[in-house]
DNA sequence: ATTAATATGTTATATTATAACATTATTGCG
DNA sequence: CGCAATAATGTTATAATATAACATATTAAT
């Protein structure tokens, strides 16, 4: 089972599309505020399946905002990571949108060093092995950062 | 099974003398320098089981050597991470010793948010697991970064 | 001893992220 | 509606993390 378009051809105006579409759904529901602003920056994110750096939003934003700076990316940022729109891949510094804002879920990154690309998996038994192997130590999880460098099928071939 | 210290009370002098002995053995096993610069930042990421920032490492050794500057520091630790002496945790950009260095290892942290202190784990059905799961989606893995937070058993209590 | 390779010193700057305060927009309520 | 409270954005400055580039010193190999 392939978990994620990210690897395949595929038409990625639908994945904006569906993204904006449900992010709206999800902002009217929690109650907050989806602005024109977060909108542009979440499009921003979502324009590839690599996550984009904070400065390169910025870079951006700016062709059609000459006074965006950087506070205007870093709050837009933290929105769409406090609701779950968007992840934050920490071992590049970078950000990427989300497969299913609609759910809770631990997901694990597998980033392709070659093409740049990452695909987000959202693999239960990987969540459990490591809950449970923790749990062994005593230790109360919160949080998984699960982020995996390799080479994607596309890049092997 | 208790893979690491960390979360244990401990005479953590010991910790320190052992890394810095293997470190020593090691480094001549691959012929390479483990100089005095190196020597003595390979001691401050051990002195204590938290991970420690670059610019609080930078700190420590100007005490000692007035004009010790950020690239004396982010050289050690990359001489460091290179000869698997010391870890980097991503998620917290923070360094942190490495337990056995002597083996090429992959580590999954466990990061108390209460105390700050970090667990390493070596858990090879975590590793094994991920293995299995992101080779069905067809991704050749080189790398896992997996860092787990949460509350270890001395803050539960 | 001389050269090559490695390590360190030094200055400057790139990159990532946040603080602090001013202004504007939106919401809720009398 | 009009006003106050809250939330969002604008703006300037700066903190925190990391590297580039070139000079000097140390060590290793011949």
């Amino acid at each position: 089972m392939q978990h994620s378009q990210a690897f395949q051809t595929h038409n990625h105006n639908t994945c904006i599309n569906s993204a904006i579409v449900k992010a709206q759904h999800l902002c009217e529901q929690q109650n907050v505020r989806f602005t024109p602003i977060r909108q542009r920056v979440l499009e921003l994110v979502w324009a590839n399946h690599a996550p984009i750096l904070a400065y390169d939003i910025l870079k951006e934003l700016r062709l059609e905002k000459a006074n965006a700076e950087a506070p205007t990316v870093y709050r837009a940022l933290e929105f769409l990571l406090d609701n779950g729109l968007i992840h934050k891949i920490e071992s590049l510094n970078a950000y990427m949108g989300c497969n299913h804002p609609e759910q809770a879920h631990v997901s694990q990154f597998l980033i392709c060093t070659v093409c740049q690309q990452v695909a987000e998996l959202d693999n239960p038994k990987i969540k459990q092995v490591i809950e449970q192997q923790a749990l062994k130590t005593g230790f109360e999880i919160s949080e998984q950062t699960i982020e995996i460098k390799g080479v994607c099928p596309q890049c092997q071939a």
